[in-house]
Parts: C-alpha cells; sequence; structure tokens
DNA sequence: CTCGCGTTATACGCAAGCGTACAGAACGGG
DNA sequence: CCCGTTCTGTACGCTTGCGTATAACGCGAG
C-alpha cells in the first residue's frame, strides 16, 4: 500500500496554524492543501468534510492543552508555586499553544460546542490555580477570587493593547503578580 | 433629491452588529443588505469598497469608546472611584459596546492598524484606572500593576469559560475586586 | 404636474472555496 | 516483476461574495 505524504495528523497540524494566525474562517482546506505542497485531493480520505478537521482539531487542542501539559508538570515535580508556573509558562508562553489558546477564546463566543471544550480545559487550569494558592490563603472565596484573577491576567494580558510609561510589560507583570500572590 | 432610506450610519451600524456576532469576517456587504431589508445597491454610493465600511466602523467604535465615555462620566460626576466603575460599566457590560470590544481584540492580533486604535482606545481606559487607583495607592509601580490586574479582570473575564464551584461569576468579580483594591 | 437628482433593484463578470468524480501515480506484498 | 491498494492531481458543478453597470423608482423643487 502506497505511504501517505501527508497522513492526517499533517492536516490537522497546518489547521491549528491557520487558526492560530487567522481564527477559524482562516481554516481553509485548499489554502491549507497549498501550504502543504498538496492539492486537497488526499483531504477527504481522512476527513468527511471541514467540519471534521475543526472537530479534530479541538481534539488535539484540548488534549496537548490538558493532559500533556499536567503531565509534564507532574513528571518535572517542584513544590505547588513551581508547578503553576510551569503550567502558565507552558500554556501562556510559546508560539504554539498561547495564539490557538487565545483563537480558541473568540471562537468559543460564537460556538456552544468550542464553548464547552474551554470550559472544560479551563476548568482544569482554575483548578491547578486553587490548589496553589490555596497553600498561602485559607478563605475559599479568596481562593477563588486570585484563582479568577490570576487566569485572567495571564490570558488577558495577551488582548491588552497598552504601554505603561516606560515600564515593560514583564515589569510590570511581575509586580501583579507580587500583589496577585500576596507577597 | 430622494431621501436615502439607508444613510451611511445604517450600513456602519449593522456593520457593527455582525462584527460583534461573528467577528471581521462576519461583516459581509450582501448579509447586512438582507439584514436591513434592502440590496447592496446602495452601499457603494457610501463606501469605496468593504474596507472603507470597516475603516468607518473602527472610527465610530473608537469614538464612542473614549470620547463618549469620558463625556458621559464627566457629566455625571462623582468621586474618581465612582467614575471609574461607571466607565468600567460603560465598557464592558451592556450589549452594545461590550461584543464589538471583544471582537476588536481578537482582530487587532492580526491587523496592526487595528491595533493601533486599539492601543490608543486601551490607554486612555488605563490612563483612568491609574488616575483612581492613584488616589489610594502611592508607589507608581504598584498603580501600573494593579491597573493591569483590573483591566485583564474586567475584560478577559469574559473570555474565561469556567465555573467557580457554586458561586456566581459575580460574587467573585466582586471579591477579586476587593482584593485588587486593597480593600 | 413634471422634471431631475439621488437612491435602489437587478443583472453581470469574476474569484474563492466546498465537496465529488475519476484517472493516474506510487509503493508494498506476493 | 506485477498487481492492487492507497494516496494524489485534475476537473467539474455549485454556492457565496465582491465590485460594476445600468435601469427603474421616488421624492422634492419649480
Amino acid at each position: 500500500m502506497g505511504a501517505a505524504r501527508t497522513p492526517r495528523e499533517k492536516w490537522i497540524e497546518e489547521g491549528l496554524r491557520a487558526l492560530a494566525e487567522g481564527g477559524p474562517d482562516a481554516v481553509r482546506i485548499e489554502a491549507l492543501a497549498k501550504r502543504l505542497g498538496v492539492t486537497k485531493g488526499g483531504f477527504y480520505g481522512y476527513f468527511a468534510d471541514r467540519g471534521a478537521l475543526l472537530e479534530a482539531m479541538l481534539d488535539l487542542w484540548e488534549r496537548e492543552s490538558t493532559d500533556e501539559v499536567i503531565a509534564q508538570v507532574e513528571r518535572e515535580g517542584g513544590d505547588p508555586k513551581t508547578k503553576i508556573e510551569r503550567a502558565g509558562i507552558l500554556t501562556f508562553s510559546g508560539d504554539r499553544l498561547l495564539p490557538i489558546d487565545l483563537a480558541v477564546r473568540d471562537w468559543a463566543r460564537r460556538d456552544e460546542a468550542v464553548a464547552a471544550r474551554l470550559r472544560r480545559v479551563d476548568g482544569v487550569r482554575m483548578a491547578l490555580l486553587r490548589e496553589m494558592i490555596g497553600t498561602f490563603c485559607s478563605d475559599p472565596d479568596e481562593v477563588e477570587a486570585r484563582s479568577l484573577i490570576a487566569f485572567c491576567v495571564a490570558m488577558g494580558h495577551h488582548f491588552l493593547a497598552a504601554d505603561h510609561g516606560g515600564r515593560t510589560r514583564l515589569e510590570v507583570l511581575i509586580r501583579a503578580g507580587d500583589v496577585i500572590l500576596d507577597r
């Protein structure tokens, strides 16, 4: 049997790249094919239609955003604070997961199925935050509040377009971390 | 001369509605025409092309998001805290400005011209936050940090999909306000 | 009432993109 | 080496959407 030059995973990978760069509407089969140096001929052997590709993309993203992040964090160990920091870095830094995450977030506002996935993913992340913040804060309501704040800053600052009067965004974020974690 | 049944403002208004609901790619001239109960016949009398409409939409949004919010806040007066609260409500509540704001935020990640506008708008908002937070916090670095936090929470929680263990989002937000404003 | 101007409807050509059909190429097993 | 399975390229019909041209319409001025 002939070996697949462009297997299923390649389409998903390229689809996620397109999603990250231009949102769901930029995931065009023929555009992906062009970037893969191929025509769309083989696509419909793997996917029923464009919707099936979007589903597969979300499946992969959801898995990578939760299971694999957690697995890697657990593998490397450390105290709660270190773990959370590492989880945050794995999710909200880097060129791969971050832009996909932001694109999915906007997408979820208009698609309930996407919103349901995001709810699962964010639920896992918030659980991690509660765990860490609970190590130094006893009031459950305040733990929840600080977790919300931490998440919104880690995610939301990527949507914020503003300067900080000479300061670097990173400098402000570090100071914000002090406030959030009550240091 | 014949009265315009569908003047320029109607197209812009409907365009902003489409932007809010489906992002920039949903701003389709023929779709807007349909919702206005009209064909696209008259559109090209007001706009050179689709891009010109998007520009006009952003113009209106930028003006409403800054000048008009500030004007209304100043008109109603009150102490700094009250003003900021009112500005936040005008911007991040309601059905009109909020969804447009979130859509523009995602859009700005892929379009430098949009990002420049958002920078101006966010700059104005951050200035308001600094002003208020500066009334009870003297360290400029901490003022900046808390302003960033406040903005990220007010905006970012709309992108967050998570439950709070029986608590309402509003309840958690109120508690978060206590932390952010050091109450 | 009638004319004229601005507004709108209709029709067109063009391009992009989806999904399908089919033929040809490539690779591995026998 | 040859055959069949599998993947790929090409071509097609269809839909949606842009921008243009042109004709019909309607309202207000005269």
